[in-house]
DNA sequence: CGGGAACTTGAATTGTTTCAAGAACGGTGG
DNA sequence: CCACCGTTCTTGAAACAATTCAAGTTCCCG
């Protein structure tokens, strides 16, 4: 099944670029899909394309891991943190989207980062993550913001699994797929979510099995919440019935698997109260 | 039940303190079952006796809600991270112990944290805090490192409640509550737990029922691994036994729900790889 | 066209939850 | 000191829902 190999493809600007591959650089930034969204929307221009000078996409097909030495950005795709038992099953106790970073050295031990789905990811050199740090009050605290975020993620995924049945977790879980997988809205008000996950991987995740995920799916096709044109792609009639099967009503909502829109706040914002995230960058 | 109130009990050294406060102040450092665990133990005696002007113990009792806008170090007992749905039902998504760290406004929307067992914290306002951060980069570093183990510990809870029988869960949990609450050594190998938790707590944290704690209590008791003395003491005639019960041999091990070891590494070790804890630091 | 992987469906099993009731404990007041 | 009352803890029996096991089907790639 999913094998580790290494990363497969690399296209690197090189250190010590000229201003030219700064410019450069700076295209790729700018025809980057994490470029308005996370990490990167958060820094302008210029703190960007020093980042990128020494970077490189490295591409990751699925199941393949990716070495955290250096410092990351996710350009395209979803990173499982996946925790391999020796009973040969694997359990994927977090996920990295578009736009989030993973950090140098960030996963505990026997966790590994694996492409649930074909992955291009920024690589920067940890040696210009470390100046990046040195230098910016506000790299720093997006990185502890980064941290934050995760707990609070892992800690949602806590939740759902201990206390919302497998067909609710289910059904939250592709309501808020709809935010980082390919998501088509139909003029009707629905939608076709394009599944990137397998159903393995959904039943890791969640804590069931791929006969659960298939018969919920079946229940909610019956019920005429969803409707699927196949096993990947499936319409989603009304995003609010999906996620009011998710239990919505319940707490830690607005939350979900899918990172909270608060997760990065524009400056002025995130400036006014004194918390920790501030303080991090201060 | 529980109930949310205020702090009952405080005594403060005041802002603008005196050398003499500081002294003062040293010597309650000195006391603090803290300074030798986790956060405090990072810090040399000056850098603490800095930190704490200002500060203050605060005692809450079970059941009282602790006030998240300062920051907090845990010097007695264990707060729970709890999440009260509307259907009166709590849920506790993550723990804090002796020597961890609350940061001001680190909880997510519709969580707060609650006194699991009489508490005692070091309360240092926000500006202070804010000036260690500014200018400490050990400071900040620990900061991370705290966001960090709890997401760690949370994704260990995601994947216990997932993958672990109840029984599992228990047992584990059990044994690892002999590395923060009372634990009395026994002479033939063996201890005694002093459980300050509640069954309906250990229930909510490890998301099944109460009566189930029961039975797998009275169970393990049948097999010879525990002896109730009463409820809330209990003696574990061999504690790997209980750690196998628990199923030891699974993934995410070493970790449990205690803080891992390795959370607050000394420093010669810490800098010697390149990680991102060291980065925030640097 | 064939083979393997992913996905789906059905039926039996199992262990936890739920529901219901009782026992022990701890504090209060006569 | 004892009886009372509420809370916490314990135990039993029935119900239920997801898992497990087994057998298909569909899809994709060579």
């Amino acid at each position: 099944m999913s094998t580790h190999l290494k990363a497969v493809h690399e296209r690197s600007v090189g250190i010590g670029a000229s201003a030219t591959q700064a410019a450069h650089q700076g295209e790729v930034c700018a025809a980057c899909p994490a470029r308005s969204r996370g990490f990167c929307s958060s820094h302008d221009d210029e703190t960007l394309a020093h980042f990128a000078l020494g970077s490189a996409r490295v591409a990751l097909s699925r199941g393949e891991t990716l070495e955290t030495n250096d410092f990351a950005i996710m350009a395209e795709g979803v990173l499982n943190a996946v925790h391999y038992g020796q009973d040969g099953k694997h359990r994927i106790v977090g996920i990295t989207m578009l736009g989030e970073a993973m950090m140098p050295g960030e996963l505990s031990e026997n966790v590994i980062a694996v492409a649930a789905t074909p992955v291009v990811v920024c690589r920067i050199r940890s040696t210009r993550y470390q100046e990046a740090l040195n230098r910016s009050q506000d790299f720093r605290r997006h990185i502890y913001l980064q941290a934050r975020a995760k707990r609070d993620r892992a800690r949602h995924l806590a939740f759902a699994i201990g206390h919302l049945s497998p067909e609710q977790r289910i059904s939250a879980f592709f309501a808020s797929c709809t935010g980082f997988m390919p998501w088509q809205p139909l003029p009707d008000g629905g939608g076709i979510l394009t599944m990137e996950y397998e159903r393995q991987d959904i039943a890791a995740l969640l804590s069931t099995t791929v006969e659960t995920v298939c018969r919920v799916l079946r229940r909610l096709e019956g019920s005429g919440v969803i409707r699927m044109r196949d096993p990947r792609r499936i319409e989603i009639r009304n995003l609010a019935d999906l996620q009011v099967h998710g239990g919505l009503s319940s707490p830690l909502d607005g939350e979900g698997f899918a990172p909270a829109a608060r997760q990065f706040p524009v400056h002025a914002k995130a400036m006014r109260t004194v918390n920790a995230a501030d303080a991090i960058g201060r």
